[in-house]
DNA sequence: CCTAATGTTGACAGC
DNA sequence: CGCTGTCAACATTAG
């Protein structure tokens, strides 16, 4: 029990199937769990998070600290750029291990190669564990002969040969820590404490209404609220889930997902008993395990593409000459197109943090190839912003797809702002 | 080199 | 209500 480890929390904010915090905590005399608020994402010019999604982040936060604190120990939040705080938190603490999840996001696969450099200048053995994929993507790329594959069923023939993802490990619990310290100061809430919105600049009052509250704990009772429902999860078919129900016609795991409050590995295997007991059950894409394979094909082909969230220098993209119209894209983010279904659409995004697959398409289709043929990347920031479940490889992939540009070719398939709602709401309810 | 088939979930008319 | 063909003809890939 030599080990003084801090387990670096990004997302991964969990402590169910969390390998890299199980490998935190192995012959560690001292575990220090740690979150980073970057000022990148607090600040961020060119980055923007609305304040529902802050609000996600600071509750999966409070979760998080809550569940460590029955294990004696606490979330300690720093404010700062890993980089730049990691050395203090190394000299401070006597550090001797760094531990955190696999993250393929370029601009998390940059900071963590510097991290790496800063760990090793300070002697700091560092280990990472994969367990926000259902796979690790880049063994699937190798797989493929170093490219992705940019259709499903590629995708799905890519993955038979792959078997199973590996099983979920345990939940962290107080055996894994019965030799270890989790020391935790006095003045642990002033210096580490988990901030407020207000501590971040944010107005409480922005946020719309708090129908998906962050952390693990929800994100558990929300996945087992569904797995209940075995009839219904075996014969999940996502393209006849409605768009404008006035309650989510799909789970709305998403948010928690992203996060990683839930793990896509535990997900799917418990998706997997309800199914071996029905026996029938739909299958890939339109299932539920086919919903996960869509987050693990886009994080694959995101991973194995260059310049992925954007049209310049992206070889999978194709090149438009895409309209510039502020007062038009204006409009679309605000809900003033005049399109009674898109304005809806929209209207919930901003207020509510999520939409369903089949609105994102509709709204997308009439941002780009349908009505304003305004640029995909447009819509991107709009989403990143808005989204509860925002995440970067599966956003830049669809509006990649619903435009067009990648995926899916077909342009002439094109939603009507009218009609496709028309189809699951007859009365207009959700517009109204 | 060419041709034909293929691609998660379009709208619409007509049967 | 559910199915089929048409619309017009994309990019990609198997053969």
């Amino acid at each position: 029990m030599t080990q003084r480890t801090i387990h670096w929390f990004r997302k991964g904010l969990r402590l169910h199937d969390n390998p890299a915090l199980l490998a935190a905590c192995e012959n560690a005399s001292h575990l220090y769990p740690v979150f980073f608020l970057d000022p990148h994402f607090v600040k961020g010019d060119n980055y923007r998070v609305g304040v529902n999604r802050w609000r996600f982040l600071l509750e999966c936060l409070r979760d998080l600290d809550c569940g460590l604190r029955k294990l004696n120990s606490r979330l300690y939040v720093v404010k700062g750029r890993p980089q730049d705080m990691l050395p203090l938190l190394f000299r401070e603490w006597c550090v001797t291990r760094l531990t955190f999840e696999v993250d393929t996001e370029p601009f998390a696969r940059h900071r963590d190669r510097e991290v790496e450099g800063v760990a090793a200048a300070h002697g700091v053995e560092v280990v990472t564990r994969v367990s926000h994929t259902l796979f690790d993507v880049e063994k699937t790329i190798a797989k493929n002969g170093g490219s992705p594959p940019l259709t499903y069923q590629g995708f799905q023939k890519l993955l038979s040969k792959l078997g199973l993802p590996a099983r979920p490990v345990d939940t962290l619990c107080k055996a894994h820590l019965q030799d270890c310290e989790t020391p935790v100061a006095d003045d642990h809430e002033d210096r580490y404490g988990v901030p407020s919105l207000a501590d971040l600049g944010k107005e409480e009052t922005e946020c719309g209404p708090r129908l998906y509250p962050g952390g693990e704990t929800e994100a558990v009772e929300r996945m087992e609220r569904h797995l209940k429902k075995t009839n219904w999860i075996c014969k999940f078919e996502k393209p006849q889930t409605s768009p404008n129900s006035l309650e989510p016609s799909t789970t709305v795991l998403s948010p928690y997902l992203k996060f990683g409050c839930l793990s896509a590995r535990t997900f799917y295997y418990r998706l997997l008993d309800v199914y071996r007991l029905n026996k029938v059950h739909t299958q890939p894409p339109v299932s539920l395990h086919g919903q996960l394979l869509w987050r693990e094909f886009f994080y694959t082909a995101a991973l194995g593409t260059s310049n992925f969230d954007r049209m310049k220098d992206n070889p999978v993209c194709v090149q438009v000459q895409w309209d510039s119209n502020p007062q038009y894209l204006a409009a679309w983010k605000q809900g003033r197109t005049g399109y009674p279904f898109i304005d809806a659409i929209m209207t919930q995004l901003r207020q509510e943090g999520w939409i369903h697959h089949l609105a994102r398409h509709s709204v997308a289709c009439f941002l780009t190839r349908g009505d304003l043929w305004l640029s995909w990347e447009e819509g991107q920031k709009v989403f990143e912003e808005y989204l509860l479940d925002a995440d970067w490889s599966i956003n830049a992939g669809n509006w990649m797809w619903l435009s067009a540009s990648a995926f899916f070719h077909q342009y002439f398939r094109v939603y009507s702002p009218v009609a496709f709602g028309k189809k699951t709401d007859k009365n207009g309810d959700y517009i109204k």
